[in-house]
Formats: structure tokens, sequence, C-alpha cells
DNA sequence: TATTGTTATACTCTATAACTATA
DNA sequence: TATAGTTATAGAGTATAACAATA
């Protein structure tokens, strides 16, 4: 497996590319794409975050939502405070425990991740031009998946599959196993 | 096309995800399972990408090795220096212009690379099990495709396709196009 | 005068710790 | 006392600007 074309090295073979090598690149590269289309609709990528899951359905706590877009709970205030002012986002106090904050989406909120999104996969689309229907279809299907996995499960990945550790550089590796 | 399974919004009709919602997230995975194995093999991010970028052939001035792997010029000269020390990689000036480093991996180099590698791609293999042969192969072969493509062209790409700005919150848009 | 690499500085982003209010 | 949210502070990472060597 993994037998898709790579650059070659100089030990004669050609080594596939990792799978990391791209797909973060192209993340990258997707996000410097983006932003301007985002900033056109008023929006950061974290703003942008938080409407696509806040329109998935209602949150019940700011730290279930930041966990759920991979932020700190710290991180997202600024911007709930901004989508709140806007108009874009409902954030009342929970009636049974009014500590919580519950989130959900206004209906100009979910007017303008519309909007946004509609630009950001039209952009998308032209990009996957570049693929054939059959790549297109599996491309999306693979990432579904993929993306579907808890970063927990990514980093459990092969943990059973024999030695990780072997040809590694001789170091004290006392505390290595993953946290 | 982008006619994947997503999750349903609240205006009846399933939204597919975006690519780059998808594509970021994963890429933040994978790079937070692998670092461990880097860790192990005394590889920092920077570094391991240096080693593979040099491995496919050497590097003429640093200015471009940062450039080719996304980095600042600045960013990757502590990098060098340890790789250097380490006696990974060759750092010498060009005879023609003394102010140009040639740059290229040792044995010993090309040795840590080849180890990381194996461990890294070990773990992606397995993560890729989920999914079905011809998802895999799709999968990479666009992933390959798409990663070739340059950050401009991806950038580019839509730009022609009617109007992005269709939709869109008022605001001055006068100094819009991308850099 | 322009360019490569380097160093020093400033800035952005993010996380940590301390605080308020509810429970 | 424990938890949700907030604020203030500190840290990591990165880029910008100034500098030295070479062309």
């Amino acid at each position: 497996m993994n037998d898709h074309g790579g650059t070659a090295g100089r030990d004669g073979a050609a080594r596939p590319r990792d799978l990391a090598a791209m797909v973060v690149p192209l993340g990258r590269a997707l996000t410097a794409a983006e932003l301007p289309v985002l900033e056109r609709h008023g929006l950061t990528m974290w703003a942008y975050s938080v409407l696509l899951r806040l329109d998935d359905e209602p949150v019940r706590t700011q730290a279930a939502l930041a966990a759920s877009i991979g932020a700190d709970k710290t991180r997202i205030i600024g911007v709930l405070d901004d989508l709140e002012e806007r108009g874009l986002i409902r954030r009342v106090p929970d009636p049974s425990d009014r500590r919580v904050r519950l989130l959900s989406l206004t209906p100009e909120g979910r007017r303008v991740r519309d909007a946004a999104q509609t630009a950001i996969q039209r952009r998308e689309d032209a990009l996957l031009t570049r693929l054939t229907a059959t790549e297109r279809k599996a491309l999306l299907s693979a990432l579904t998946k993929l993306s579907a996995l808890s970063a927990e499960e990514i980093a459990a990945a092969g943990d059973g599959e024999g030695d990780d550790r072997d040809d590694r550089d001789d170091r004290d590796d006392r505390d290595d196993r993953d946290g």
C-alpha cells in the first residue's frame, strides 16, 4: 500500500511522499486562498469555523464548541463577542445552569454562513476540476472518512503494528509514550 | 460536483463539508500524531522537512530551500545550524559565488531521514487501512496532483469563474485582489 | 547598488494562570 | 469544592528590519 507516485530519492527506488507532507501544505494553500474570500464576508477563519459548527447543531457550552473546532476555550471568546454583537449568533445563559451559555445561529448568521460557504465551495469546486470525476469522488469520500476520525484515533493508528522504534537514533526514550 | 456526504444544515438539504474544513484538521491531527515519532529520531518537523527536501535533490540557496518548504528564510537558520553540527547536512559556500551556501544531505543525514520516514509511513499506512483499496489509491493520486500545484495556482483557482463576490456583506472592497 | 545569509527586534497567535459567578 | 466563562499574563512561533559579507 501507499504505492502512489513520488519523487525519487538518491537510493534508486522512488520513495512515495508522506501523507502529511501533502496534506499539510495543501491545507496551508487552501487556507491562504480562502482567507481573502472570508474577509469579504467579514469573517475570520475562527469565526467561520464557529458558524459552520453551530449551523451543524447548537452547542451547549463554549468549551465544547472550542474543543470541537480545535481551539482553546479562551481563544474563541473574542470571536463569540464579535459574532454576538453583529447578531450572527445567540449566546444565552442556560436557565437550568446559569454558568452555561447556549450557543446557536441566528437567521442572519445562517445567511452569512451560507453566503461565505457558497463562495468558498465555488473556489474549491474549481480547484477540484483538476481531478478526474473518479478521483474527485474518491478523494472526498476518503477525506470524509479520515476527518471523521478523532485526533486520538489518528494518534493511536499503528501503535500495535510491530515496532515503531527500530532504526531510531540512540537517545534516551524513557518518556516516549504519547500523552 | 462536490457531491460527497456531509452533515445536514438546518435548511433541509445536506451541505457538503468544505474541502479545507476536512484537510486542515486532518493535517493537524497527522502532525500531532507524528511529532512524537520524529522526536524519537531527534528531529523537529522543520528539520524533517529539510531532510526530505534535500534528499529530493540538493538546493543551492537557503532562501530557496526555505521557500520550497513553506518557511521564512530566517526561520530555518537555526535548524540548518543544528543539522550541520550533527553531520546530517552539508552547507558549503559556492566557490563561484561565496554568498551562496550549497545544501545537501550527508550519508548519515540520508540514514536518519530514511529511518524517520519509514516510521512515519508505517503509521500512515496503518491509518490508510481504514479506507478501501480503491479509495486509498485515488486519495493518494488526487493528493499528489493537488499538492503538485503551487500556492499561487491554488489561490488563483476559480478566479475567472463568475462572481466570487455576490451574496457578500456590504463592506469596502477596494483593495481586494490577492497579493 | 543588489543579493545571501545572519542577527536583533517586534509582532501575532496561543496557552497558562488567576479571578468571578454560579452550582 | 468544582465547573463555565472571563481576563490578564506569559510564552512560542514567526516575520520584519537592520547588518555584514560578497558580488
